[in-house]
DNA sequence: ATTTGGTTTTGACTTAAGTCAAAGGGTTCG
DNA sequence: CGAACCCTTTGACTTAAGTCAAAACCAAAT
């Protein structure tokens, strides 16, 4: 049920049921295989995007081939809202761009599709979304300062020691009594999400593992070693 | 005049004259000189900032001493707003921090400090500032999107035409007839912009010059080919 | 079970950009 | 005016991380 799904989403949360039900007739839910292509950044701007299951890569390609994750999209966050504001207040121009590429990263991604032209319409009269919004993005521009510090001023293998820390901090799983993750994305995207490349990603593993800091089976990592991780962070 | 400052100031124009006393009653005005710091990313946070005259430079610094400047705040522009929204709704917490540093790059730079609580209340009442608000939020997030894959994607040649190119295009400057640009800040400032050091961005310049694509002077840098350059920049 | 195709790792090599040290320039200030 | 200071440039050198190529690994699909 849509409305069910809409009603998960932090910026919908306390709409009235009227509004939830004329939301849901505008929205269109969209299904995507891995691999499969939401958006490019060359398309004209329709509207923004909530995921439902699955996830979404955020990503931009240079001209030689190499790509850059900005963000991963997981279940009920939204994405591809930034273009909803170029030139508020005036007319919503056809010659929008979505900002970067999205791209489908598990089968059986569900996301839905929030119209542009009638969502501002329903902020324009909402102080509550607007908050809401204000709210999310000041989220991703928060973390969008934090990425940026770690790419500027941090070299690979503190990077990778940062990521694996507070993967474990937003989800502490433990394995055999030792603190651990599970990737939930495949190394190349890790890599392209931490501004590198696999053959290096998998290289700064290994000598994380080889000095007894952590241990990588697959997609799981255990921290062996979590105050030297620390100390390999900062 | 702060009220008639407050006036230019984007998330402000459209309230009305009584908003704007109001307003004009609880901003505390300061001013730096050059090389003064605004507030370290270790200070309590209490409230966001304008700048009015001067140069305003948003930076992070890594551990061993390498800086690297997120943005550079002119005037009538907004910065460190992003900690009133930090769990937007709950009570306000005295535990925030600035997100950055903020350094005054010019002599007799003028700022308004906006305190946290006062704006919130006045935001929660205000839908057309909300709006304000987003359509900020909106750009930097653009902005930062666009600084992240420059840096990210393109090596330091790149960045630099592209930094005089995109820097030609906002203020459309000649010099004998060619297009040109004057730097507003120090080569060092600039280098930490473009995500690299002063040595670095020395040689870049010098090897643009000596291909014959544009022409340094100091502060100023004139474009001798900017079909060559604009090549040069993707 | 075997093929197929993608992902990950390893090795050998290259290179862009950083470090360190020193020399020029220009500006401000006593 | 000269000293002091900062900014910028230059040169010599180092190094982190990228490139290219191949092998190993793994999982889905016939």
């Amino acid at each position: 049920m849509i409305s069910d799904d809409l009603k998960k989403v932090y910026i919908f949360t306390g709409l009235s049921d009227e509004e939830l039900d004329e939301l849901t007739k505008i929205v269109r839910p969209k299904t995507f295989k891995k691999g499969d292509i939401i958006f490019f950044d060359t398309e004209p701007y329709l509207g923004f995007y909530i995921t439902i299951t699955g996830l979404v890569k955020i990503y931009k390609i240079s001209k030689d081939g190499r790509e850059h994750i900005l963000h991963l999209i997981s279940s009920f966050n939204t994405f591809a809202e930034v273009p909803l504001f170029e030139n508020f207040g005036e007319e919503f121009e056809d010659s929008f761009r979505y900002p970067a590429n999205a791209m489908a990263l598990e089968d059986d991604t569900k996301v839905i599709l929030v119209p542009a032209r009638k969502f501002r319409k329903l902020l324009e009269n909402n102080i509550k979304i607007c908050i809401k919004m204000i709210s999310g993005f000041a989220k991703r521009l928060k973390h969008l300062n934090h990425h940026i510090e770690e790419i500027t001023l941090k070299n690979v293998t503190k990077r990778v020691a940062s990521f694996i820390l507070t993967a474990n901090k937003k989800d502490p799983q433990k394995l055999n009594g030792l603190p651990a993750i599970t990737l939930n994305v495949s190394k190349n995207d890790l890599a392209a999400y931490l501004g590198t490349i696999p053959e290096t990603l998998s290289r700064t593993l290994k000598k994380l593992q080889d000095e007894g800091m952590i241990n990588v089976e697959g997609k799981n990592i255990k921290i062996e070693d979590i105050e030297r991780l620390k100390d390999s962070a900062v």
